[in-house]
DNA sequence: GTCTATAGTAAGATAGAC
DNA sequence: GTCTATCTTACTATAGAC
């Protein structure tokens, strides 16, 4: 039984193999909390759904809150390698213009939004354990410093620094509405428009 | 000693007369809930700040979460009466273009942000009682609702209903960075920097 | 209306056998 | 690594005197 690196997922499938028990509580724990949320979800239930025991899941994660953020970390990772995949991908294309490149890593990002919008409603809407927001924060803070330098803008002047804020909070809101939407149809308007407004918005600043 | 009426604020200064007790309560959590977060705050401490006790609280306030909501409630009002003010302030002046209305609403909303901003700064960063991100979300989205009458945006297509969003959105995001500004100087150029890329967002869409 | 002292409760965490 | 049974702890919430 292997255990280390099974929160990493092989091929875009989420844990594809690997430590059956760490899989069968991440599989739980998601469940637990997407119907419950964070607060209202008990170990017991989680444990339950598994087929696992507490003293597993205190062994392997360290308790609910580790569970919350091991689930957390594995979805950021997905969609941060999948914004700068097409990011990566437009610039082997030829692309060169900074906000041009944006709206390609803006638009992955969105669609995996939808894709994953299981994992994504959790992460946008809820609650999480004690310092959770801090290091969603945190997260942000770290998003809007890359973006700050794909889109060459200059650190220092306040006007850019908001600027960047705004591009950077209409992304995640929008990610809040796709998870969010009924059908895929919608989803995908949702994101046509999106990158419509950040090309608005972004546009004059930079040209 | 009055009962009724006290979360009601008197020509803008908070809580300015009555109800000693609930008074001391609501600046005694508004005190531990903004220096502890709402989770790590004690019904213990609260009560010590306030000089009341235990049962007073109970009796008052129904418990912790009833005294958190009572102070947003009472935030929400003032920042609604305020936004609400200036765009019939600017209509009173003889403005009647729907976008300056909504800039003038949103600047003011702004300023409250940083006059208010002890108080902001705890219902736009942080976690509240069981159901309150509902009830906040519930709140965002009837101010969309407002938005969209005040913008005149026509309310089934759906890249007008991103718009108000995403102008609601920003709204919201740049009071969180104005409520953290650390001086008044930096705090205004975050408020003229947001109603710029407003007007530059909105400006397209409605001319 | 205000207070103190007490009870309840429940869920997370641990110990220790297998 | 996995499991069950037990414990602990830290609150909130209530009861009931003044």
């Amino acid at each position: 039984m292997m255990r280390a690196m099974d929160s990493i997922k092989s091929g875009g499938r989420q844990w594809a193999r690997s430590g059956s028990t760490r899989q069968a509580l991440l599989a739980g724990a998601l469940e637990v909390f997407s119907n419950r949320g964070y607060e209202d979800a008990s170990i017991a239930e989680i444990v339950e759904r598994s087929g696992a025991s507490v003293g597993s899941l205190y062994h392997h994660y360290g308790g609910k809150a580790g569970l919350f953020l091991a689930l957390w970390e594995d979805h950021q990772h997905t969609q941060e390698e999948t914004a700068a995949g097409a990011v990566a991908d437009a610039r082997r294309r030829g692309v060169d213009d900074p906000f041009e490149l944006f709206i390609d890593g803006a638009r992955a990002f969105l669609e995996g939004c939808w894709e994953r919008r299981a994992v994504a409603r959790l992460f946008l809407e809820a609650v999480g354990p004690q310092g959770f927001h801090l290091l969603r924060r945190q997260r942000v803070r770290e998003w809007v410093r890359r973006n700050t330098k794909l889109l060459r803008v200059d650190e220092g002047h306040r006007s850019g620094h908001m600027l960047v804020v705004v591009l950077t909070t209409v992304i995640a809101e929008a990610g809040r509405e796709v998870a969010a939407s009924e059908t895929a149809l919608e989803a995908r308007e949702l994101v046509d428009e999106t990158c419509v407004i950040l090309s608005r918005l972004s546009t004059p600043a930079i040209r």
